[in-house]
DNA sequence: CCAGAAGTCTATCATTGTTAGATATTAGAT
DNA sequence: ATCTAATATCTAACAATGATAGACTTCTGG
């Protein structure tokens, strides 16, 4: 119980780590195919069946790799808490001045880049979501932008008042306007959309600060 | 093609008027059906055959009021979308300097009074949300936004310079922390959340103000 | 009292997610 | 090289879903 979580097999043969990897590719390409058809044709159409006919399989090859249909889509939902995560730390690099709008920028290419991954990950359209539990790798993007609103207020000679609150205000805003935007909701379209985004964020971003 | 739409029948005979009322009717009692159990059970445990058996009848009756499932949705979609602006409404009514604050409260009193509803609105969860042109009802709450603010700004001296993209950046303001509050993202629970939107509410309208 | 319209039901359809059981393929020890 | 056991995949079937067709009953208006 010191070096490593599960000594189980200490030697592991060469072919079962081969299978094991084999094993995690099958899945990635069940997962990949499952987005694609959702990115093509939207999540009411997608189907076990079309999931394993895209890889010429049959349909029951879902349950050797995933439970059910909708674990398949959690795991997708923690795909995309993933790349956005990666995605936010890539913005959070840019200078103090710019990294506020850089990183909302990079939440809505991320959101309209990937529509499919992003209805998956806040249960829009036809994704059941029901036992959503915040995943953990939601809580690495969280901390990227608490880290870079910390950091942003700091260049400012300011501190944020409340950090956790901050960033729940933040994601808050954002994801309403992506979320308004992917509905058609927002007069004059998505470009109209991103700006009234970016023009709200500042003095949002402003009031959770003090000094 | 003057003063009546539809001058069909002008010697409406009372059983004819009686009988569209009733098919009327059981339109509503469908989708009051539909809207229990989805409150009771989520969207997924509503079937037409649960809607029909509530009501006492059999599945295919719900084809000879809607012309899907999917119609019934939308139709409870447009009755939450009368209900929000409503309640908005009322909210409007309070004196200037807690209007907006009273709406922003309407709103979230709003949906988590009658989630299952606020979901048909929003496409979440289980609902299918695929050919969602803004519903005419949303635009009646909107309206009533739209004059709140205004007025609001005019109380205090000054006006709203873009009306209808303030009203788009408040509503996804309230819109994303609902959203984020109702799938349990917020660190701390619902009322965390419901006081960080009140507070992020007056920045973010302020600065849609000018004079 | 009667023709036709309106309302409802039974029976059925293809499709969905899921499981059981059979069958082929592979791994590791003898 | 061969046997056994595990792994991978398939076929066949299940109940439940949304939807349709056609029969049956009830009501309406003349």
């Amino acid at each position: 119980m010191t070096t490593k979580a599960k000594p189980e097999q200490p030697e592991q043969s060469a072919s079962r780590r081969r299978r094991e990897r084999e094993r995690q590719q099958m899945r990635t390409r069940l997962l990949e195919a499952a987005r694609d058809i959702a990115a093509e044709e939207g999540w009411n159409a997608v189907t076990i069946r079309r999931i394993a006919n895209k890889l010429e399989y049959t349909a029951p090859i879902l349950y050797q790799y995933f439970s059910s249909k909708e674990s398949l889509f959690v795991e997708l939902m923690m795909v995309g808490f993933t790349e956005l995560a990666d995605q936010l730390k890539v913005a959070a690099q840019a200078p103090p001045e710019e990294r506020l709008a850089a990183m909302a920028e990079a939440y809505w290419t991320f959101a309209f880049a990937s529509p499919e991954l992003y209805q998956a990950m806040n249960g829009m359209d036809g994704v059941p979501f029901g036992t959503a539990e915040t995943p953990l790798e939601a809580k690495a993007a969280f901390r990227t932008f608490r880290i870079a609103l910390q950091s942003i207020a700091e260049a400012r000679g300011a501190e944020v008042v409340d950090p956790i609150g901050a960033v729940d205000t933040v994601w808050a805003f954002l994801h309403g306007c992506v979320s308004l935007a992917m509905a058609g909701r927002v007069a004059g379209g998505g470009d109209r959309a991103k700006t009234l985004m970016l023009n709200g964020l500042e003095p949002l971003f402003t009031a959770q600060v003090r000094g």
